[in-house]
RNA sequence: GUGGUUGUAGUUCAGUUGGUUAGAACGCCUGAUUGUGGUUCAGGAGGUCGUGGGUUCGAGUCCCAUCUUCCACCCCA
């Protein structure tokens, strides 16, 4: 007996068609990468559980797949933490490795190992998959890939810059028009915090505020409070959520509320610094927009952060990254700090889906079909078949000497821009008739001059 | 992880207060057309109603569980 066969919630499955357009954006960010001087690397799907966890903040802790022991090993499952309900003492006691969470943390693990072999500053980009243990929605997959392109061993706000213009590039060229890179400093938001006098509540303060699109002002008021942040901290607080103005204005008007926080005050001049080169540089099709709510919640952040979002569409942030100072501190190896951003290609191709945005020539890797007669006409089809190939043109043979309606639905169906026939006619004029599936249009021809049709094509 | 929501043919969806043999469109197959697809016409095949229990004389319809979908929260690509 035979169940339906199905897939795990989170999880998909890619035809043909869909393939073509994820590679599209993947072939896309790789050119642009490799542009800008970024090298690939891989890392393994599954990693020590030590490697991940605690990297991501309690949250992310949760959200990590899991990989359970195997054999013997099983046996040191500690039950007594089950009874006594400590879930994740008992995990632990059956597992010690899990699927990647992200390509950051890998990457960070992977610098430090490896770091006799690298020459710094090391930029390294890595297209992979990773996994979430989250409960799936639109826009948010359990198993996804992330493109990401990070730099180690420099503190040059050069890289930001660079990876600025990194988001514009690949975004505009693979058409999407309206989308605004979200910026800001995590210097700024600790300043924010001890301007306030609540420097111990940083992460509750940073949480809070970065809901401000989503929950209004007097839901991140009320955040606040239940975060116990004390009411005279709320008022100092109060007049950042209703900031107006251009980037220049935020500048000025941020320098002067942090001008008693050294840090806040290093912040801003990194953005700054930022900020103005790129209005020199100019930007393709990207909005840069300085937001002093911007916060994210990976706790591993201490200098610039990103995230970008598409205008027209109602889904999460497409892409998102920062700067890191203490990444590979973690894993022993100090004074190295990192700057990096994440495109998240399953979000990219939604976007792009709903707007619309792929080329029409993406759908068929077949230029042509050859037509099968039958045993001699097919034999004959094959040498020319081996021809065309050899001059870089993508063709196949029906298998069988089927209907014609039948071989010509097939061309029809994968969108084959040609169809040869090759009958008893052609073999003995030494020709082949082809047709144009688009037009309808059908000729007959030498050989020499398809092929010369072909390779003159765009 | 919390709360809600969804599931009927390959696909998108109808299906009345629980009542005979569960329908449509598109797609698929065959023929009109034995060397011509995308259009047209004629015909045909496809469903254990997500799965497993339960209530009932009787369940696609009601109840429970489970899986899945989408949404909000949490978090994030």
């Amino acid at each position: 007996m035979s169940t339906k066969p199905s897939i795990l919630k989170g999880t998909r499955d890619f035809l043909p068609s869909t393939m073509a357009k994820r590679n599209f954006i993947f072939s896309t960010i790789k050119t642009v990468f490799e542009k800008y001087g970024y090298a690939p690397i891989e890392t393994p799907t599954i990693e020590k559980t030590e490697t991940l966890m605690g990297k991501y903040g309690e949250e992310g802790d949760r959200l990590i797949f899991r990989v359970l022991n195997l054999g013997d090993k099983l046996a040191k499952a500690d039950v007594n933490a089950l009874k006594e309900a400590h879930l994740v003492r008992f995990a632990n006691s059956i597992s010690d490795k899990a699927l990647r969470y992200d390509l950051t943390v890998p990457f960070a693990r992977f610098v430090v190992q490896h770091q006799n072999d690298l020459t710094f500053p090391f930029k390294r980009y890595q297209i992979q998959p990773v996994w979430r243990a989250d409960r799936p929605q639109k826009g948010r997959y359990r198993e996804f890939y992330q493109c990401d392109v990070d730099v180690v061993g420099s503190e040059s706000l050069l890289y930001e810059i660079e990876l600025i213009q990194i988001f514009d590039e690949v975004l505009s060229n693979l058409g999407v028009n309206d989308f605004t890179i979200k910026f800001n400093n995590r210097k700024i938001l600790t300043g924010i915090a001890e301007v306030c006098g609540q420097a111990d509540k940083l992460t509750d303060i940073t949480v809070a505020i970065d809901k401000l699109d989503k929950i209004g002002k007097d839901g991140v008021i009320k955040e606040l409070k239940d975060r116990g942040v004390n009411d005279t901290a709320i008022n100092i607080i109060n007049p950042l959520f209703e900031l107006e103005g251009n980037n220049d204005e935020l500048v000025v008007k941020m320098t002067e509320f942090l001008k008693e926080s050294k840090v806040g005050l290093k912040g801003i001049e990194e953005l700054t610094y930022v900020l103005d080169r790129i209005k020199k540089l100019g930007l393709n099709k990207a909005k840069l927009s300085f937001e002093v709510t911007l916060a994210r919640g990976l706790s591993y952040y201490t200098g610039a952060i990103f995230e970008v979002v598409a205008n027209q569409v109602k889904m999460g942030s497409i892409c998102g990254g920062g700067r890191y100072d203490n990444l590979t501190e973690l894993f022993g190896l100090k004074g190295m700090s990192g700057v990096g951003v994440s495109f998240g290609a399953d979000r990219i191709y939604d976007v792009m889906t709903e707007l619309n945005l792929f080329p029409k020539s993406l759908t068929s890797s077949t230029q042509v079909l050859f037509i099968n007669f039958g045993e001699k006409e097919q034999d004959y089809s094959l040498s020319i078949l081996k021809l065309l190939r050899n001059h870089q043109i993508s063709a196949e043979i029906y298998p069988t000497s089927a209907k014609m309606k039948k071989q010509m639905k097939y061309a029809n169906d994968k969108q084959i821009p040609y169809v040869v026939m090759i009958g008893s006619n052609e073999i003995e004029t030494n020709t082949i008739t082809y047709k144009e599936m688009e037009t309808g249009e059908q000729n007959n021809s030498s050989l020499n001059n398809f092929i010369t049709l072909l390779t003159k094509l765009p």
